[in-house]
DNA sequence: TTTCTGTTATAGTTTTTGTCTATATAGAAG
DNA sequence: CTTCTATATAGACAAAAACTATAACAGAAA
């Protein structure tokens, strides 16, 4: 079948122009050699060499094999490298999928990090829904994915990163809160501004209405974190944002109040999620702890946005 | 070592995400494939597929090796490819040397045939001096080599071609011969021009002097035919030129008069050289059957050139 | 739950093939 | 004519690639 080791071989004898001198060169014996080569010449279909007594010579149609011979090879040479450094398993591009409302505002405070640590790790981004991404992950569209938790799927490796606290965001004229705080209880009724429910967010802020008893307005709702900010600014009702998108997005001179409520766990949990069994798990594990590490205490005191004018 | 048949393996399952269907494809049975997977993953150190019941998909360093793999495939194809158009030993290019004092005058007339009978054959020709165009042969460096006769080497196959008979030229002003013809006897102490001694051809009409009597005028030589012939016309002397070069370069309105010698075997003798052995040797004598095909006939009736004005 | 089904891995065996040593053979050199 | 050197052939042995049978295991179905 013409292997790869017989045209070595072949390269190898055309070089040294003798059949013994090319066995010696590879460590092998002439016998075997000369049966290799016969092999090879006999699945071609080809006299590849003019044996004399002096030399061994090529054939003219084994002279115009050969650089096809050495393209084969050299090819493998190069599979044989980038397989070397692949074997790093910290070498290789991994799919990455992000929600949405977390990718654009987390990544840019971690990637520097995670360049840091994994110099040669490669990371191809991509933005779905969260339910997307978990599937993605099972059907291999992906081999990690950042997602909100709870997880639909029981079949993933879930790796819990941080807990990003969500903060109520309101227009500055509304005059809503004088130190940037409210308690939970003076949630109670008010009209609150979400996202459609393809979102994620969608439910996580219907859970928080339910729990303190303010109301989702489902009449408008917003497509992307943008524009949700876009509809607090032009009056019509306050959001939850997510602190990560505060901190990234809004900045001191805003039409915008940032409110922080006490006294309740209000917040998005976020994971790494990845298959089970994945060979690369301690990779990815490597990366939730940085993850974690690097977002440990980015929440502790409490922005102090909304403040000042 | 990693064989060209695992990565044939590799790339079959990554294309079916499933051992068992590429063991189908292969037609090989499973656990065979699961094992040399196993061995070429160890061989590259690298875990190229996640196994799950319901799939096995490449892991990213797997997914990242596939193009690589792909290329070393396609150029394995590619070789046997070519292999197999050479299999047909006239498809291949030949190394074919020639005299400069024969070469550029016999080959339009036999290349074209050559083209008609062997339609894939390519000839790489080059000229020199004949005794350096048998070392090249014996040494490799021509595949075979058109020479006159006789040899020097006498481990070389020849296929005696045909004889090339070699004509008198003279100035016309000279007024040798009226009717384009001489007998031998009158070339007796006839001052004759020739090439210079590294040239076959100055050897050849060296003997016809030393046979006829006519005298080789040494004082001035030349280097190649062309030179000779303007010699010849510049009223230096006769010459002998080959019957070949005079059909192909001098034409009738010539200030030169051909005359042919009655009497004598004034001709030189060509072959058709290539080691012994050699694999192709039967493409060789074919080549050789049609040159003397093609020229049995060429000089049975003497040229008449220098005859009219 | 248990069972069934489909997938991969492992064990053990057989066949193939690549490799070795020893030797034959044949030009080239002395 | 003998010797040297190169390749080819023969036969034995070992490595590896193949097969069959079976285990292990997850997911689907009962």
């Amino acid at each position: 079948m013409a292997t790869l080791k017989q045209i070595q071989y072949f390269q190898t004898v055309a070089e040294t122009q003798s059949i013994r001198r090319a066995a010696d060169r590879l460590a092998i014996a002439q016998p075997t050699l000369s049966t290799q080569l016969a092999a090879l010449e006999k699945s071609l279909g080809i006299t590849l060499f003019e044996r004399t007594r002096r030399l061994t010579q090529l054939t003219p149609a084994g002279r115009q094999l050969l650089p096809a011979v050495k393209q084969v090879i050299a090819q493998w040479h190069e599979m044989r490298e980038l397989a070397h450094t692949l074997s790093d398993t910290a070498a290789s591009t991994h799919r990455l999928g992000v929600p949405p409302t977390l990718g654009p505002y987390l990544l840019p405070n971690i990637v520097p990090s995670i360049h840091q640590q994994f110099d040669r790790l490669k990371l191809y981004v991509r933005e779905e829904p969260p339910s997307q991404l978990e599937t993605g992950v099972v059907e291999g569209r992906y081999d990690l994915a950042l997602v909100p938790l709870p997880l639909r799927s029981d079949n993933l490796t879930v790796d819990v990163l941080f807990r990003e606290p969500l903060m109520l965001v309101a227009a500055r004229e509304a005059n809503l809160a004088q130190n940037g705080v409210l308690r939970e209880q003076q949630l109670a009724g008010m009209s609150i501004l979400g996202l459609d429910e393809r979102h994620q967010l969608h439910r996580e802020v219907q859970q928080i209405c339910e729990r303190t008893g303010a109301v989702l307005n489902r009449d408008y709702e917003g497509t992307s974190l943008d524009t949700l900010r876009q509809m607090v600014v032009m009056g019509m009702g306050v959001a939850f944002l997510p602190a990560l998108y505060i901190r990234s997005e809004i900045h001191r001179p805003e039409e915008l109040d940032v409110i922080r409520i006490e006294g309740t766990r209000l917040y998005r949990e976020h994971a790494l999620v990845y298959r089970l069994g994945s060979p690369v798990r301690r990779l990815y594990q490597g990366l939730a702890n940085l993850v974690r590490e690097r977002m440990a205490n980015a929440f502790v005191v409490p922005p102090m946005f909304g403040r000042g004018g």
